[in-house]
DNA sequence: TTGTATGCGTTATCAC
DNA sequence: GTGATAACGCATACAA
């Protein structure tokens, strides 16, 4: 019991003791056992983290962002990853909460049926985080994917364009990337109320997109529709595929064709032309989300459901043009 | 006790038992408290992984490696990351060490005094991964960085180039990235062997590198040596940056400029032209160590320390060129 | 096949 | 200022 006091409270602890304790903790490198101490003070110290993968700088940001607000209050992530797969995320939500986690974030907000019965019926913070949440099971901090297809939609047509396309994946039975499928809903919605057509948009090839998924659904959609004079990619990372895909097939950019992605990923501002882009910013996300995870377990929290929008940012740079 | 066996043992107990203690189960929707039952069994389930960052790509793929292998047998990886501070690392392991892992995976072998001395006496096995260790604390699995460093170099000196430099970090105070400075020593050691000069080799700016980093220290060291001929850079960030930086200056790779990177990133497939690069399966060295890990833990460890190389693919591109 | 007693390593509480 | 006791929620060992 002194040894516990020594470590959690020093100043109820004689000096001259709490010295012996100290030195005995030292030589003997005692590490003291959260997995007991948790269990005697019900709390875990552990907030839960589900991202649909590690691989994506955005939901590592997000990672940080939680981070910076929770480590400096002794708070340790449990981090754990769905690739993109509702049946996988259901056993990953139970496996955490079998950690008696103090809170739960989630990138995304579309979970199967179980998934939402768990989390409908946990007694702790439930944040989803980077999705659009009209619903949410608790709170929610981040911004409307939907919007930002629409922004993409109306930049396009502000530049005067009216053969817009985009680059999408396809849902694959359990396996799909409902962030970026919430953009293109977005985007086609634009399109329609501006009376543009919509064939142009693609969809294809499983979730998550990536350089090389750009790079090929580019080409075919060049190869389908040659008039295609702008291209809104759901990543990034299908936008500098794309842009390099251009490259090769000696399709300027933006004189020939203009390219939009969203996440505003370093590699966007580094290419030639840089990338123009729908910007997020996920890190603070991140710490939003932490630090509401601190409002709702202190002393005074927050009655009603947080909604918090960090908003879309249109970043302009070289790889849209105009008519 | 009826409800653990028929969640652990449920071949134990009596069918209609077992389907009541199920619906109660599900009606509840309980979750059994695994730190209760960790303090029981003595076994965590936990895995601890510490890595620099979560935002480099290679290094989540290692989590994802260890994840292949680990989660089928019902281990949860507590993933924890330094930004490249040894101070900072020291910490996280010790946060780590209190969940009572059942083994602990480090990206890297350079730990302070503080950190080698917990990890030099903990009971449980410590496996230090993709980096050098000649020495490692219990085992490891990785690669040489300094042999990455010479593969780059005798492939520059194979090609005819004698002005051969390089971009890295410079180690600034507890902030370091001892895996890159690795490589560049493994390069300087090629460069003299062959008696060429290592001046062009420019360490500039803090750990970790990055697309602007390699697009700034690019121009830096063309400014500083315009006669260079080759450039390796620590990390395929870099080099891309650089690559982008070279069309900025209409500097042709790799006619007038050969670049070489490190690390495979997916960027480096795509963009015009191609790069040259040095691989090192980063999943594997997971799936190797999630592996390495069962066995240690499994009813008939290796006795001996293991050391598993993965090995280094220099792939060739097209950023690389001849004199 | 089911139930009881006990212990895992801490900390809250209360006694000294 | 320090120590004794009980409890956290499970699982092991054993009894019934």
């Amino acid at each position: 019991m002194t040894v516990s006091r020594v470590l959690s409270n020093p100043e109820l602890v004689k000096a001259e003791t709490r010295e012996r304790v100290l030195q005995a903790v030292a030589s003997l490198n005692y590490v003291p056992d959260r997995t007991a101490g948790s269990l005697s003070t019900r709390r875990t110290g552990f907030v839960a983290l589900v991202l649909p993968t590690l691989t994506n700088v955005n939901f590592s940001m997000v990672a940080h962002g939680l981070t910076d607000v929770l480590r400096p209050k002794a708070f340790q992530l449990l981090i754990t990853y769905d690739n993109y797969s509702q049946q996988e995320r259901e056993t990953q939500i139970r496996n955490l909460l079998a950690r008696r986690p103090e809170a739960i974030v989630l990138v995304g907000a579309a979970h199967s049926r179980g998934a939402a019965a768990l989390l409908a019926q946990v007694d702790i913070p439930v944040i989803e985080v980077a999705d659009d949440t009209t619903r949410p099971v608790q709170h929610a901090v981040g911004f409307s994917n939907q919007e930002a297809g629409r922004m993409a939609g109306q930049h396009f047509i502000r530049r005067g364009f009216t053969r817009i396309g985009a680059l999408a994946s396809q849902p694959h039975g359990d396996l799909a990337d409902h962030r970026g499928e919430a953009r293109i809903r977005g985007l086609e919605a634009e399109l329609r109320l501006n009376g543009l057509s919509t064939e142009r948009i693609l969809r294809d090839g499983d979730a998550p997109v990536s350089y090389d998924h750009g790079a090929a659904k580019l080409g075919l959609l060049l190869d389908r529709h040659p008039d295609v004079e702008a291209v809104f990619c759901v990543s990034d990372l299908a936008a500098v595929g794309a842009l390099m895909e251009c490259q090769r097939r000696g399709v300027a950019v933006p004189d020939q064709l203009s390219i939009m992605g969203f996440g505003d990923f370093d590699i966007g501002r580094v290419v030639n032309p840089s990338l123009t882009t729908i910007r997020a910013d996920f890190q603070d996300i991140g710490r939003q989300a932490g630090q509401l995870v601190l409002d709702l377990l202190g002393p005074a929290p927050p009655a009603a459901p947080e909604m918090i929008d960090v908003g879309l940012t249109l970043v302009e740079r070289g790889s849209v043009g105009h008519r």
